[in-house]
RNA sequence: GGUGAGAUGGGUGAGUGGCUGAAACCACCAGUUUGCUAAACUGACGUACGGGAUUACCGUACCGGGGGUUCGAAUCCCCCUCUCACCGCCA
């Protein structure tokens, strides 16, 4: 959520950096002032209201003692009028901050500066490309042919179990998906993040305070008899833990890691996109989290994609790094940076990655706050992003490792695995 | 699943109708004392919104959430949620 102070003292700033993700926000942040404006001398009114009140209430009781019983009774009548004029400005400005709050709810988060103008992917910008794209031979196979020739990934025996997009991993599929897990969770601790197991799944509180509900209600697995969602990414609990709590200046930084697996339902996504790995319901990741004072995000922001990097990097896979535009962008970032492996059978690049800057838009909605040097309370930045995702970088290392009738293990990730190759 | 108890500020915990935005203690913060640490003493110590000469100040709301009774509710009533304990079951 935008902050209130922000809409009023600058709405014209608000409307323009919209525009960069294609929002018309003009309409709406003239209504959402219009309401503040209502909503703050409602609130006076009442409170002076309110005041008198309670003020006249007080006497009541000593008049009594006092045995002035007919000077109490005139009063208790007088805050009885009272009381009637300020249930009814109580229900007025309860209507008019509902509607309020409904508004501002539909306001994405404002892009910062370095976020390129565009319609959708293919206005993003390529930043950064590294690692060689490996020559394959004409007989090279998608990694779904891979999976089954090699019997380590079995689509068919998910949708016994389960249904599409839940894959079973087998023999050394199963200890290729542990070895990547340990081995990004590894290099995340190295790097000064908390590993952090949590519940993989949340309540309704959990779910608004990171912003997945109300939008995205139709994307996540619902428990319904105990109202818990599966949660879509480790960001929703893990981010969570820090929901309505204020941070002391010298708690900084606050970083921290999870391995969950996600859940997600992907209601409308079909088609050759989604084949094998490319997309699926149910997938493992494992995620950092950061919260940082405002001067210091940006700087944060830059060294989580540089952790990002150095990771992609050692497994040898061919990335780019690309920075969204504002019409690719999601609705809570202010700034994101996507990683994308070749999967050189396929021949796509496959989004593995995306690193956020959200500044003070979710902690908004978190109540994550901390006080500054001066005492001051200020709402703290939140930045996520995965490292990694395992299902695409399986798919593309697969594919691109194939050699000789084998699939080679990166150097990296072998005392992890145990094994060299699959065959 | 059964039975019982409970939910008060960062923590423990007092408070059964007005003098309680809330005792006391602990923790935290600032200061004094001190060779250092510790201890002792002094002071400050919730959040949100609003008003305002916009760091002093004032008002209102908040004692799990919602509703009700009353001139007046942390305190009484109703509903909901959650937590704990014991029993049963169980990785």
């Amino acid at each position: 959520m935008l902050t209130l102070k922000l809409l009023r003292e600058n709405p014209e700033f608000v409307i323009k950096k919209l525009a960069v993700k294609n929002f018309d926000a003009a309409a709406i942040v003239e209504k959402i002032n219009a309401l503040d404006q209502s909503r703050r001398s409602l609130q006076a009114e009442l409170d002076s209201c309110l005041a008198e009140q309670k003020k006249k209430a007080a006497l009541i009781g000593g008049l009594m003692k006092e045995g002035r019983k007919e000077e109490a009774e005139a009063i208790k009548a007088e805050v009885a009028s009272l009381k009637a004029k300020s249930s009814e400005l109580d229900r007025k400005s309860q209507e008019n901050n509902s509607e309020l709050e409904s508004l501002l709810v539909l306001l994405p988060n404002i892009p910062c500066d370095q976020v390129p103008e565009g319609k959708g992917a293919e206005d993003n910008v390529v930043v950064k490309m590294g690692n060689e794209i490996p020559e394959l031979g004409p007989d090279a196979l998608p990694h779904w042919e891979l999976a089954k020739k090699f019997d380590i990934i079995d689509f068919d025996l998910g949708v016994k179990l389960t249904g599409a997009g839940f894959p079973v991993y087998k023999g050394k599929g199963a200890r290729l998906q542990r070895a990547l897990i340990n081995y990004f969770l590894d290099i995340n601790t190295k790097a000064g993040y908390l590993e952090v197991e949590p519940p993989v799944m949340v309540n309704e509180a959990s779910g608004f305070g990171t912003g997945q509900l109300p939008d995205k209600e139709g994307q996540m697995y619902h428990a319904n008899l105990d109202n818990f969602y599966l949660v879509p990414t480790a960001e929703v609990p893990v981010t969570n833990i820090y929901r309505d709590v204020i941070l002391g200046n010298n708690d900084f930084p606050v970083k921290m890691t999870a391995y969950t697996p996600c859940f997600r339902r992907e209601a409308g996504s079909y088609g050759k996109d989604v084949r094998g790995l490319n997309r699926l319901h149910q997938f493992d990741k494992v995620e950092i989290v950061r919260i940082e004072k405002p001067e210091d995000s940006y700087a944060a922001l830059d060294d989580m994609i540089a952790h990002v990097e150095a990771i992609v990097k050692s497994l040898g896979l061919p990335y780019r790094i690309l920075r969204l535009c504002g019409g690719d962008m999601s609705f809570t970032s202010a700034i994101t940076y996507d990683f994308e492996v070749y999967s050189a059978a396929q021949g796509r690049w496959l989004e593995i990655s995306s690193v956020s800057n959200f500044e003070s838009y979710q902690a908004n909605r978190l109540k994550l706050r901390y006080k500054d040097a001066d005492g001051k309370t200020q709402l703290a930045h939140t930045l996520n992003g995965s490292s990694l995702a395992l299902p695409r970088v399986v798919a593309a290392l697969l594919e691109n490792n194939q050699k000789d009738g084998r699939i080679w293990i990166p150097e990296a990730l072998r005392p992890y695995t145990g094994f060299d190759y699959i065959d």
